[in-house]
DNA sequence: ATAGTGTAAACAATCGATTGTTCAAGTCAA
DNA sequence: TTGACTTGAACAATCGATTGTTTACACTAT
C-alpha cells in the first residue's frame, strides 16, 4: 500500500497517491466520466452498474482528489487561513476555534498560520481563498499587498483602508467591569493597559477613561500603566502603579495573563486581594477560576468573532457587499473572589 | 488595484491576481522566458535588458506565482502541516513554534490544523508535502489513510505501525522531578496523571512508578489519580488523592495546567503548599512562575521536538531513510517555591 | 563564402482535475 | 423502417505554472 507502482507507457515507476486517471482506467471509463460520477454531477447520468464500479474502484485504490489540480481548474481552494501573531495566546485559540467550526460548516478547511503578515501572504497566494488577520501591533505596517492579493478580513483591528474588519465591542466589556467595581463601592480604579501600539490596548484604555468620566470618577495617570500582554507585562506595570503615593482600590487588567501578573505583583508586595485592592480582568478563560484568588472576569464573544469573521470573509469571496462591524454579543461578567467592596 | 481588468481575446473580464502570462505579454517575452528569469534558471541566460524588463513588470503588476499551479506542475507544495487536537494547549504552541521556525529555514510554510485526523488528512492531499500528527488520545484510531496518503511523522505518540515518530523522553523529565523531591527528603510521593488513553499520560505514569521503585519508595495506588489535561482535571484528581487515609508529602502533576488545578484543590482544602504538600510539574511555561506559590517545574524540549520533527519529515519527503527517535535533549528543572523539604 | 558555435528566446508537453461539447447506440412513435 | 429523442460515455479544452527541446540569429574561424 505504501509502495505501489504505476504503469505508464509500459514502464513501472514509483507513484504517489492514486490519480483520477488510474481510477478511470481501472474501471474502464473515461476520466471525465469518473469525475462526474465521483462528484455526483447532476448534468449527466451514468448507468448504475458503471457508477458502482467507479465508486468501488475509487474506494479500493484509496483515491483522493488532488487539491492543487482542483484549485487550478476551479480557482477555488476551499481553504481559509487565519494569521495570528503567536499561538500561545489563549484568546487567539478561542477566535480560531470559532472560525474553524464555522468554516467546517461551510466546507472549508482552516489553516492557522503565524509569522510576519507580508511574507506569509505572498506565499499563500493560490493556497487559500481568503485570509483573516488577527490583531497585531499597529506598528506592523501592512503593505499594499495586504488586501490586494485576496479577500481579507481584519480581526479586532481597524485600519483606515478599504480592508474590512470585525471588531469586538471592547467598550462594553470594560464598561461591565467598571460598573461591577462601582457597584461594589469602588471609586479609585486603575487600569493595567495593553501595549499602546495595539488596537485593542488603545481601545480598552479609551473605554476605561470614558467609563470613569461618565461616572464622575477620577482618572489618575499614576493609576494607569501599560504592559505587554503577558504575565510579566502585568507584573511590571503593577509595580509601577502601586508605587504611586495614593493607591487605587481596584485594578482592571487588560487580559487574563496580565491579571495573573497583577495578582503576583500584589502578592509579592504584601497587598491583599481583594482586601486591599480588587482585581478584575478583561476576557475570561477556565484558568481564571483556578488562580488565587479566583479572578472576576468578563467573558467576551471571541468564538463568535471568529465565526462571524468567516461569514464575512465568505461573503467577500462571493463578491457580496459587506460592511465593517462591531460584534454586539453582550459580555458576560463572572464574579469571583478577586473583587469585593473596598475596605471601609 | 483591487479592481483591475484583464483582456483576453479582445474581451475585458474581471480578474484575480496577475498571472505569469500577463507579465510575459506586458514585457514582450514568452511565458517560459519570464518563468526562467523570475526563477533564476541557471540553464538559460537572458539579455540583461530583457531580465530587467521582466523583473520590473513583475514588480509593477505585483505578480505572485500561483501556488496551485506550481504544486500541480512540480508535485511539491513547499508546505507542511501540523495537526493538533486543540490550540489552547500551550505545549502544542511551543512544539508548533519550533516546527514553524525550522520549516521556514527550509523554505516551507507551516499550517497548523486542528480537528479530526482522518477527515483532515483527506482534505489535505495535494495541499501539503507532509504532515506531523501531534499526540492525541490513543483511542482515536488511525485509519489506513494515515501514513499512506503522504509522509507522516507522529509527535510524542508511538503506534505499532510503519509510521515514524519523534518522542520526548518523558522518563527523563519525571526522573528529574522525582530526584528533586527525594533530594528534598520526600519519600511519600503521589502523581496526578494524565488520561490513560494518551500516550504521554501512560508513559509518564510508568516512568513515575519506575522512578519510585528504583529508589525503594512506596507506590501507593491511592496516591495516583488520573485527570484530564486541564485545571479542572487536576483539581478533581487531587480531591481524590487527599481523601486517602494517609496523604503523600509531595505531588507530581503531569502538566502545568494540571498543576494549577492541584494547587487550587489543596488551597481550597486548607492544605499548605509547600508546607503540607510539595507540588512539582512536568513541563514548564512562563505562567508557572506567576501562580501562587510559583511552581517548581521541569522544562521539556518542546520546541526542539517540533524542529526535529520537521527535519525528519523533510528527510521522509526526500526519500531518505529515517528512524524513530527519542529526543535526548536533557530536561531542565526550575525549582520554585512550590517544593520544599517535608515537614519534620 | 561556409560550416561551426553559442546565445537568447520561443515552442510545446505536462501536471490532475473539471466541464462544455460531441458522439454512438438504443428506444420509441409514426 | 426511419427519423427524432434520450441516455451513457468519450473527446478535448482549460486552469497557471515549469522545463525539455527547438529555432533564429549573429559571430567566428577556416
Amino acid at each position: 500500500m505504501a509502495c505501489r507502482t504505476r504503469s505508464t507507457a509500459g514502464a513501472a515507476v514509483a507513484a504517489g497517491p492514486t490519480r483520477l486517471r488510474e481510477v478511470a482506467i481501472a474501471s474502464g471509463v473515461d476520466v471525465s466520466t469518473a469525475s462526474r460520477i465521483l462528484n455526483n454531477d447532476p448534468n449527466q447520468s451514468a448507468r448504475p452498474e458503471t457508477r458502482e464500479r467507479v465508486l468501488e474502484v475509487a474506494r479500493r485504490l484509496n483515491y483522493r482528489r488532488n487539491a492543487a489540480a482542483l484549485a487550478l481548474r476551479t480557482t477555488k481552494t476551499n481553504a481559509l487561513a487565519i494569521l495570528v501573531p503567536n499561538l500561545s495566546n489563549v484568546a487567539y485559540a478561542e477566535v480560531t476555534e470559532g472560525a474553524r467550526l464555522r468554516a467546517a460548516d461551510e466546507g472549508y478547511v482552516l489553516f492557522v498560520v503565524s509569522g510576519t503578515p507580508s511574507e506569509l501572504l505572498s506565499s499563500l497566494t493560490g493556497r487559500i481563498d481568503g485570509v483573516m488577520l488577527a490583531a497585531s501591533r499597529t506598528d506592523v505596517r501592512f503593505g499594499p499587498e495586504v488586501g490586494a492579493l485576496m479577500p481579507t478580513v481584519l480581526l479586532n483591528r481597524h485600519v483606515a483602508s478599504p480592508i474590512n474588519s470585525i471588531i469586538i465591542d471592547d467598550g462594553a466589556g470594560i464598561e461591565a467591569l467598571v460598573e461591577h467595581l462601582v457597584e461594589l463601592g469602588h471609586a479609585d480604579i486603575g487600569h493595567i493597559a495593553g501595549p499602546a501600539n495595539t488596537d485593542t490596548g488603545a481601545r480598552r484604555l479609551t473605554a476605561f477613561k470614558s467609563a470613569l468620566r461618565a461616572r464622575g470618577l477620577p482618572v489618575r495617570a499614576s493609576w494607569i500603566a501599560v504592559g505587554e500582554y503577558s504575565e510579566e507585562g502585568g507584573y511590571d506595570a503593577t509595580l509601577r502603579v502601586i508605587s504611586a503615593r495614593k493607591r487605587p482600590t481596584a485594578l482592571i487588567a487588560s487580559t487574563v495573563a496580565t491579571a495573573i501578573g497583577v495578582l503576583a505583583a500584589l502578592r509579592d508586595n504584601g497587598i491583599d486581594v481583594p482586601g486591599d485592592i480588587s482585581v478584575a480582568s478583561y476576557d475570561d478563560v477556565p484558568l481564571a477560576s483556578f488562580v488565587s484568588p479566583p479572578l472576576t472576569a468578563v467573558r467576551m464573544p471571541l468564538r463568535e468573532m471568529g465565526a462571524r469573521a468567516v461569514e464575512v470573509l465568505l461573503n467577500l469571496i462571493d463578491g457580496l457587499p459587506v460592511e465593517n462591524e462591531v460584534l454586539q454579543a453582550p459580555p458576560v461578567l463572572n464574579q469571583r473572589a478577586s473583587t469585593a467592596p473596598p475596605r471601609a
